[in-house]
DNA sequence: TATGAATGAGTGTTCATTCAT
DNA sequence: GATGAATGAACACTCATTCAT
């Protein structure tokens, strides 16, 4: 990785940070420069906007996410296991208190519509993703024959609410759980 | 109505074509001044931020909103009727191409945690009434006898992020009318 | 006294509040149609500007005070008596934690070098009066035989020093009696 | 000096031409920017409001002039002559036609009650000062036996007032020097 | 006369963006 | 490449002043 390469990653990774922190909308370009600890004018040999910064961190965590998925499925773990790993980890990025980067994401997506990698990967991907797993679960008749495609579209579409809503309705663990083990009962 | 009363509503009724088309977090109170085709000493006779035209907004179609549904309600319709009336007009809402006063809200308690009057209006109190249907329907043998609090809770969140999320992920008519069928078939 | 007299002479009332409470400069037309109690045009049928306000004002409690010291002149007291009295009056004004008229009008003059009748009341007018009743009290013996005029120019001028400083700097009472007895025993 | 020092400096140059124009009150960040030819933005990145330049400014110039004091006092020079130096170096503040910097200060605490500094400077130090002076000329025979602390305070607010009120009363360079000699005389 | 809604100019303050070093 | 000082546009907010009623 060269310098510049190397420089980027930095500035990318300390954003990650600023945009958790405060979603996409609320973030300045002078957010990130105080986060770098880095010149005014040097993140602008970087990146020129905050667009720009969000799209390739978004694009670098949703690579990095789509690989550690994919290797979890194909290890031939029990699907249930597979998914209540996926549902425990999606739960403690609903429960946390400060925006996500969905929050982020979401930001992103309301006011930038043409943004289709953020789209395909906040939800077709995830769907696509369940999807595999729930049909690889009634193969192996840890779930019931339920049609797949659609519940899959629904848990993604569900967490996905979930977590843009959780902090602002203030919604406490047991009501989180209770959601969460209501959609297993319904699968398995 | 008072003249101010009058003009109150009028910047009220512009506020809201403007809110729904880019949300709360970036609109400026010169964005409401230039739709209303007044001065900027002007909205300040009427309000000061804004939070305070929004707040205002909100509690007006709140109040508007809560009448509508609690006349269908007590109407002694069938539980099954009712609740697919309710689901149409969330579909409609959920449909609709131009964003939607709930994703202004949304952003409103993102920033703004203790506006409960919000928070109430866009989860609690739709919760509760779902819950109390459900419980009409269970009565009424219509439904099967679930979990009701569980049940209105997930409808409740479900349809929220579902509307939050429908137009920035593009979801085509088809795969909403997919998830509502597919909840109304849980309880049905 | 017409109704547009009475008018005016309630604004002025209601306006000598608004001057003590903030001297001169910090006061706009707005302070004063509240104090009032009227319309903001309604203040503009009788004055248009503050300026103009607190020239009436100053011209008015000029005369009142005009009068009042030349009866207490002129009624034979003891020297004295009249000069104890004075201080004891001006002492009073020094003490009070809120500005004075004197302040306002200090404000005024620094940004008016024109208002001569200010000038002439704050200063010329009182250091007249009290060359007079130096005189007076020399010729009764009750003073000593010094030289009137600049006795009366440095009280003045020391008073209306002390009053303009006396809040700012903070001087308790002992510090005004000791120099206000200071300025006597020099006389007496 | 650094590179920002010098642009401190010489905003703070400009801003006390400024306040001696037009005192603190009536000052506006733009008058500032205004002066030193630079972009409103700009003055922002060294000061964030009147009161933080004119606290800076009014220190700077309290250093300096402290300075020039305790030297003078510490030579050894007769006592009577320190104070006619130091009185006519007054007096030539008094007889300045344009504004002050003691009149900008005197509205600064008008204001500030808490700038302890300011009061510091304009009063207690010079009092202290004063009667460091007395007590020294009595031991040295020059003065009179009289009470030091009373004749320091009596004479620093007389010389305050007379600042303050010298250019609006429009005193002539008589009435100053008259009421100078008229001081000095009560002590020697 | 009297009202008070309405205006718009002026000021404070923040930030994206540029540019000399 | 890297810096950070500087700029200026944009927005929040206040207030003197006007004007239709």
């Amino acid at each position: 990785m060269g310098k510049a390469a190397r420089k980027r990653a930095y500035i990318l990774e300390k954003a990650k940070g600023v945009f958790m922190e405060k979603g996409f909308i609320a973030v300045t370009m002078k957010d990130i420069v105080d986060a770098c600890n880095i010149s005014r004018g040097g993140l602008y040999l970087y990146f020129s906007s905050t667009e720009e910064v969000f799209l390739a961190l978004f694009l670098r965590e949703a690579e990095y996410e789509q690989q550690r998925m994919e290797i979890a499925i194909w290890e031939n773990l029990p699907a249930k296991e597979i998914l209540l790993d996926y549902l425990e980890k999606r739960k403690k990025l609903i429960l946390k208190k400060s925006p996500s980067l969905t929050q982020a994401g979401h930001e992103f997506l309301t006011r930038n519509s043409d943004a289709q990698m953020i789209k395909k990967w906040q939800f077709d991907g995830i769907a696509e993703m369940l999807r595999g797993l729930i049909l690889y679960g009634i193969q192996t008749k840890e779930f019931k024959q339920v049609d797949a495609g659609t519940w899959a579209r629904h848990i993604a579409l569900f967490l996905y609410g979930l977590e843009l809503t959780a902090q602002s309705l203030d919604l406490h663990e047991g009501i989180v759980d209770e959601q969460i083990n209501f959609t297993i009962r319904g699968l398995v």
